[in-house]
DNA sequence: TTTCCACTCCCCCAAAATGGCGAGGTCGCG
DNA sequence: CGCGACCTCGCCATTTTGGGGGAGTGGAAA
């Protein structure tokens, strides 16, 4: 931890890995590249599924998983709100379900300095890349100082890794709305009745209605509110 | 454009600037000393306000507000879809709606090749940071070649100081949802009826519908589609 | 301690949305 | 030329929502 390495090799690495399975390697290497304890990649799926890549001990990975950490760890819950890489330290520990996670950790070797990088994908994807050490704060603030630009373009390089991986297993297919159907459904959006669409867009309510059936139809949506949630997530239409 | 400039005094800068004002100045000095026609910051708000900090000409900003180019601009729209950084060239500008509006962009001073990087904050928050110049292909696969690690963490400096400079500005102004609320609203978005919804969350109808009023009310949404989609672009539920 | 907020439950009724049936027209593409 | 996609319109029955009341719990903050 003292010089400062040269991260290129992990970071070619990184864009060259073609299996989730590889992430792991690659923060195996970066952890003993940079000389510290861990090395987190943490992906949080929209439907709350998580995955990944980590350094850490296989029994805490489970216990986390088991004990539904991800819904008190104050790391998850304090980067979600935010945009800007944090240090562990600026983090509220102040809950008693915090200072109970924290102790467990620190008992299953996660080491007591963090440094985490939030980052968001779209249709809601959050992950997290973070850098994790035994050491006392003066030793940390150098380490953070002299490699906080490399963690948040590693940050990214994994992320965009990840974002590629999980796109092959899960290519999603979903055809454009038409600009009438897209005029439906931003004004639904903004809260609109379909009486006040109809009027706004000058055709008939029935019209209307043929409209938000077909962009249901064609965005597999149970209902109007669903299609809205849909095209939103998707980016068909903008509010 | 030739050999590879030192950015770092621009990272500087623009950690230090602290009115929204003085992004502009950045830009300026980073499309100098980069050697190319505009940099821009283009941030969109979750409320669909949009902010931005560009070298374009004030004719083409104005332009692209009143015509409301944001709706059909190849550019937001790709990006929104994607994590990756990307060249314009990939984008779709198979729509006649496209062909228009670059056309029109061209005339008005912006170049014909662009590298746009897209990133997102809490709350929904997406910004565009794109770097915009007139040569030839090679020549731009160069320079994107050379400065794409740069133009990433200067997106992400340059997003970082446009959220804690608007922080300033607005306080907080949206009141959270409440964590039954929140399960209320997603299972709405995701298509599920109020009665279907009810018997998930193991309620009463009735109650359930307290729960939407609720949150409509807290969102200034004048009904549940409303509610869903103005709670899903602050990034209060993830669908 | 009092006050506020989140959470839970009940009634009734009007308005809105949805589903199913139908009908036409234009436009572009193979 | 036919086919499909898009745009436009009407009626009727059913389901879903929204708006109006009122009432009780428990926990957290002031």
């Amino acid at each position: 931890m003292g010089t400062k390495v040269d991260l290129d090799p992990i970071m070619e690495a990184l864009v060259a890995t073609s299996a989730l399975e590889d992430l792991e390697r690659v923060t195996v290497q970066l952890r003993d590249t940079l000389g510290i304890d861990h090395i987190v990649y943490h992906w949080v799926d929209s439907a709350g599924e998580q995955y990944g890549a980590a350094t850490y001990s296989e029994t805490w990975i489970a216990r986390y998983a088991e004990h539904n950490y991800l819904r008190i760890d104050p790391v998850i819950l304090g980067c979600f709100q935010r945009f800007h890489p944090v240090d562990w330290k600026r983090l509220d520990w102040s809950s008693k379900a915090a200072k109970a996670f924290l102790k467990d950790a620190l008992e299953h070797g996660v080491g007591n300095q963090g440094f985490s990088i939030p980052i968001r994908g779209p249709h809601g994807q959050f992950a997290l890349f973070t850098a994790n050490h035994t050491c006392d704060d003066a030793a940390w603030a150098e380490f953070t100082e002299s490699y906080g630009r490399d963690l948040i373009l590693l940050a990214h390089y994994f992320n965009r890794k990840a974002l590629e991986l999980e796109a092959n297993r899960q290519p999603e297919m979903s055809r454009a709305l038409s600009p009438r159907e897209v005029d439906a459904m931003t004004l639904l959006a903004l809260g609109y009745s379909r009486a006040q669409v109809a009027h706004s867009l000058s055709i008939s309510e029935h019209t209307l209605r043929v409209y938000i059936e077909s962009a249901r139809f064609k965005l597999g949506a149970l209902n109007t509110t669903h299609a809205i949630a849909t095209a939103m997530s998707r980016g068909l239409i903008v509010v």
